[in-house]
DNA sequence: GTCGTAATTATGCAAGCGTATAATTGTTCG
DNA sequence: CGAACAATTATACGCTTGCATAATTACGAC
């Protein structure tokens, strides 16, 4: 008989796009960004490794939608549900526990974000994906603080403002890495509960009342 | 003529091995852990790459003393000039001050630790490693923390004492990721000042003022 | 001195890497 | 039904990688 040609079925470009994307990703948590090899991530997500070029004009290409794929994920993730809250002090609680708690904090997830900062120092394009995600996360807490603070009657200035959202964010990416990287070392709710005082104490908000709702 | 046979010195153990892991850290700082191959480090350090083996059974090993160096590095230099200080808030101070400041905070310090981050989730003599540096700071600034409390006149619990360590610790990592991952998005001294204000809230204690001394 | 030995170099290998290109095959449309 | 075309497979090339092993050489002991 001839040799047995591999069956395949055709996709269309967004559908196989996302699912080597999605090969990509799974890969470099479960091995790290070595594993993820071209002929690795046509496995994983069932095609021939020639497929990949046909989509991708270089690997890199593919590994920068991963990443850009990855950041955006966690940031719907993050702020999911936090729109539905009734006043702007809960709004802000609500993100602040989203932030250090899963799936938002995850081992694989903060194991991505590692593996992929290395590529955001050497490539331009990677390096503005990093900072767009980064200014566009803390716009959108500073957003909230101010809205929080205009509650409690005391509007704060712009400088104000931008510096006590630095620190916020200081204190979220803090304590996401920690208990990402270290899941081990911290009690179940215990990093909700550091993460709320620890905000409210620089904005001198009681966020912990405001997390029950 | 017969082959010119490369010239070469004799060296100690150590200093060879320290050569080695010097050359690999620098490697890893210019072009991520994908440039860091044994002969290019071999190269960096001025050596032919069978050198390497004799040394280190295996790359693996290289790169975990590798980590080893630069996590204590960093530490050390943390906490440099922290003890001289004559109260326990200036010691405080002095070291989130140093926290968010260069050397420590440098985009290939902050690479560095990124790059090894993945190595740190796979094997565990890394993850050891990892988790007994984490420990180690944390439970340091445990300390500042209870002394300048107390220098105030309130002592906290052993629980309070966790949980503020967690909070400050988290503030301090967060801001020295996005220090050293994202230079130029912070004026000069901008995070000293976001630092000590956010670490100070947290505790209720006067840091900014403790930081001119 | 010269001799032994550990440090160092030199060379090679098998495996894996990313990329290129030609051959096939599923699907769509008239 | 068949032709055209894009999606997919198959194969191969050149390079780099980590690791192994044998040949050399610097240096201290006696």
């Amino acid at each position: 008989m001839t040799g047995e040609r591999r069956k395949f079925r055709r996709e269309g470009a967004d559908t196989r796009r996302q699912a080597l994307v999605m090969a990509t990703l799974d890969l470099i948590v479960e091995q790290g960004v070595r594993g993820a090899t071209v002929r690795a991530i046509a496995e994983r997500a069932d095609v021939t490794q020639g497929l990949i070029r046909h989509y991708f004009s270089t690997k890199d290409e593919l590994v920068q939608e991963a990443y850009l794929a990855h950041m955006a994920g966690l940031t719907e993730q993050t702020f999911a549900g936090v729109a539905e809250r009734e006043t702007a002090r809960e709004r802000l609680a609500a993100l602040v526990v989203a932030s250090v708690t899963p799936p938002v904090v995850d081992s694989a997830s903060v194991g991505l974000w590692a593996g992929f900062l290395n590529h955001v120092r050497q490539d331009a394009r990677m390096r503005a994906v990093h900072a767009q995600t980064y200014h566009d996360f803390r716009d959108r807490l500073e957003r909230l603080i101010v809205g929080a603070l205009e509650e409690a009657g005391r509007g704060p200035d712009a400088g104000q403002a931008r510096r006590l959202a630095i620190a916020c964010n200081g204190v979220i990416d803090g304590l996401w890495l920690e208990g990402g990287a270290l899941p081990e070392a911290f009690g179940p709710d215990e990093l909700t509960g550091i993460a709320l005082a620890a905000v409210g104490a620089i904005l001198q908000l009681d966020l912990e009342e405001a997390a029950k709702t």
